[in-house]
DNA sequence: TCTGGGGTCCTAGGACCC
DNA sequence: TCTGGGGTCCTAGGACCC
């Protein structure tokens, strides 16, 4: 309680939002292209169901006819013949994004965390939840034209899980009160974080749904996942963890470009080029943070589908024939005669004393 | 049906040092 | 013959998210 002019005045509570834009990419696409509206929209790769990419997004008309987001473009072309399939935009939605998150930030006491193109964590004191996800729901479509979702929570994973049951262009609330009566029966896999591998060593365990989860025993998912990610996916399970949105800017760690061959390549020389091509690119985006490059990795993927990784750590530098040796010599270990699907390059920075990193909240510190 | 591209973080094991 | 214990750094691999 606050004393305020004599009297005693309840201090607001606070508060986790979720807001999520509602098919985000196939939305902004439509409001450049207004005729789209209604229609069959899939957006991915470079916009032909021929070649080797995948859904980035669909929108309710294309998903109603059982496309979906990581599904391969041929595919989602088989299943929507009438779709119309555009090639992805990056900048147009980074545009679009910015637009977003300036008007949340425009909202009275909002702490903005970005988590991606489309959502946002915000936080809030108000005690009226509800009326503030309205508002911000206004205020974004308002400003972009977009829809949005917004899931209300006491803690970050709650507020999280609750937009799914907002959608679309709802709200939802869930708190320690009804978190166990509205996902205790749900497979653990409905979980952010928990994904098809980490959901199948649970199964394992005999764990199949959150409520399991949040009655599992600790020692038990320590010495499957270990000491820090096993009492981690217990919490996850509660729903418990922080409720605090940090606004701190992020840093990246570093850039990376990959690219996935429509042909497997088998020929050195090929290789050598394309590693030198990713590694322009990524030394283009590096010098754009005024960074040094602090290591270098190499990402390969041999036909059918298996992949490996190379890293290397470097002297700090901004020099880029170094770098650029470094990542030969990671060329140098991929195995001669073996066809390559795929081909990456990735450079580490160093990182600044004081910086956030993370921007995967499943894992760290929460 | 056949699996993109951009990221982050955790774990295990070996090398090395005291 | 039997071969410590702890700590840190590095590399590779795995898992997840949007």
């Amino acid at each position: 309680m606050s004393v305020v002019g004599g009297t005693l005045e309840p201090m607001p509570t606070p508060w986790v939002l979720h807001v999520d834009l509602d098919q985000f990419i196939a939305a902004v696409e439509v409001l450049r292209r207004p005729e789209l509206a209604g229609k069959q929209v899939i957006v991915g790769g470079r916009g032909d169901p021929t070649e080797r990419a995948v859904v980035s997004t669909a929108s309710y008309e294309a998903r109603a006819l059982g496309v979906g987001s990581g599904m391969p473009l041929r595919i989602a072309a088989r299943k929507a013949p009438d779709a119309v399939i555009l090639p992805v935009d990056g900048p147009a939605y980074t545009a679009a994004s910015d637009e977003v998150m300036t008007a949340l930030r425009a909202h009275p006491g909002a702490v903005v965390q970005v988590l991606g193109w489309d959502e946002a964590f915000v936080g809030l004191e108000t005690d009226d939840p509800e009326a503030s996800a309205r508002a911000i729901q206004a205020a974004v479509l308002e400003r972009t034209a977009l829809h949005c979702s917004v899931g209300i929570g006491d803690t970050l994973v709650r507020a999280k899980n609750a937009t799914d049951f907002g959608k679309p262009r709802g709200t939802f609330r869930l708190t320690a009160e009804n978190w166990l009566e509205v996902m205790g029966d749900k497979p653990v896999i409905a979980l952010w974080g928990v994904g098809s591998k980490i959901s199948k060593r649970l199964a394992g365990l005999g764990i199949a749904t959150v409520d399991d989860l949040a009655r599992a025993d600790l020692d038990a998912l320590a010495a499957e996942f270990g000491p820090k990610m096993g009492p981690w996916y217990r919490q996850l399970g509660r729903g418990d963890g922080s409720a605090v949105v940090d606004d701190t800017p992020w840093v990246a760690r570093g850039h990376g470009r990959e690219t996935t061959f429509q042909v497997n390549v088998s020929d050195r020389g090929e290789i050598e080029q394309a590693a030198r091509d990713l590694l322009d690119q990524v030394l283009e985006d590096v010098a754009a943070e005024g960074r040094p490059v602090a290591g270098v990795g190499l990402k390969v993927r041999y036909a059918p589908f298996l992949t490996k990784t190379f890293t290397r750590k470097v002297a700090t530098t901004f020099d880029r024939d170094t770098v650029t040796a470094e990542v030969m010599a990671l060329v140098a270990k991929i195995e001669p005669d073996r066809p390559l699907r795929l081909l990456g390059v990735r450079a580490e920075m160093q990182m600044p004393d004081d910086a956030r990193g993370g921007h995967t909240p499943t894992r760290g510190g929460w």
